[in-house]
DNA sequence: CACACCCTGACAGTTTATGTCAGGGTCAAG
DNA sequence: CTTGACCCTGACATAAACTGTCAGGGTGTG
């Protein structure tokens, strides 16, 4: 059945981050490379975030494209006030993230079902004195967590005396208003915290780190 | 094309939340009644919440299937983290839906993709000493304002002087850790806003109010 | 420039889908 | 219990869609 073909490509190009030429794909599914051609458009007629290159090949428009999705009324209550709530707490970029992601939902939503959402009869607000500006080094630092790259910062602690240090960012706690990034300190050969309002700058080093057991989150989470 | 039939009854049955026959399916798709058996086979085949029951008709399942979509780096990092803050500040039940909306998502990632979410390197945590549990008012409020239904509630004020009295509950807003439910009070005739940790008690009426201009959540944030 | 790869039309042959017919089952109302 | 509405599935002939091959044209990279 060619539909099941059809998100089956889907499925190997979400594997396979890096271009995938029509030939590999062709092979892979035993059909010929005319077919995966005809099926391209077919998959970019009905929306799908594909995109050939001659040259190259395809791959999947940068982001998470996730399948059909069925929620009942409080999962999704659940994540539009979720939403509500990181677009006043989060940094600038993260509450701009916030009001696309819950756009794009509400989209999706049928024009009677969206009266339920869209005139948003949940809210989170902030009290405009207790929520201090979220630091502007929140997002590089998310960023850095994603990527998995050492970060060498500097901090002040209490006495407003200035350190620096080599870290690998392995998580990013919200505790109310403060936001605490968990680190594994290469220096200190230990895990640290740090809080994001205090760390004064941070300078990417360019510098991947790997995988390694014991001093990853979890094993930070195991030593509570 | 069969695949877009496909998706045209489920876009029809998301429309049309009464069970329909798939003889209207037939006439309205032009095709004959067990062509929209064999679709309806392979729909359930695909995992498609969708249900039929003979002298019935067909209908989806309760709650919201959204199509797919494709979300960012960034927004899926709100999504997930928001899902976390209500995890911690709802009240059980809502918080139980954001675990299970979260569970959905990842589990329709990737494994190579879940990492970055599953292993949780964005959190949300409470200091115990600070978050009072929500009220178990909350839902059942939630409910009502989703069903648009008239609530008798007994409410309590600074002195703990108790007042009961008929509202259109419109809005929930969390302050922090302070919910307001904003309503129209039928006695008042006017826009009031109760802390839902001071209402003792609420009794559903079963009167559905209709939508009426002045009257609505967008008018009393236009009063603001 | 050469190589890798995307892209599309045409056409004959192959495969899948469709409509009609037949027969069996469930649910709700009277 | 009966009746009507409607779901459900197999069989078969016919129609429609799909496929692979061939040909020709375009883009990106080293």
């Amino acid at each position: 059945m060619r539909i099941l073909r059809l998100f089956a490509i889907l499925d190997r190009m979400r594997v396979n981050r890096r271009p995938v030429s029509a030939e590999t794909l062709a092979q892979a599914l035993d059909v010929s490379v005319r077919t995966i051609y005809r099926d391209m458009a077919t998959l970019q007629s009905m929306g799908a975030p594909v995109r050939g290159e001659g040259g190259i090949g395809y791959q999947l428009e940068k982001g998470y494209f996730l399948p059909p999705l069925h929620f009942d009324p409080d999962e999704l209550d659940a994540i539009i006030l979720g939403m509500q709530l990181i677009s006043v707490r989060g940094d600038e970029q993260l509450a701009n993230a916030a009001v696309r992601a819950s756009a794009k939902i509400k989209a999706a939503l049928l024009e009677g079902e969206r009266d339920n959402f869209a005139t948003s009869p949940l809210h989170a607000v902030s009290m405009p004195d207790e929520v201090p500006a979220a630091s502007p080094l929140l997002s590089p630092i998310r960023l850095a967590l994603r990527e998995r790259m050492r970060l060498n910062i500097t901090y002040k602690d209490l006495k407003e005396k200035s350190s620096t240090r080599i870290i690998r960012p392995l998580g990013l706690t919200v505790f109310d208003r403060v936001w605490l990034l968990t680190a594994w300190c290469e220096s200190k050969s230990d895990f640290r915290n740090f809080r994001v309002d205090r760390i004064a700058e941070i300078i990417k080093t360019g510098d991947i780190f790997p995988r390694e057991t014991g001093k990853e989150f979890h094993d930070f989470l195991q030593t509570l």
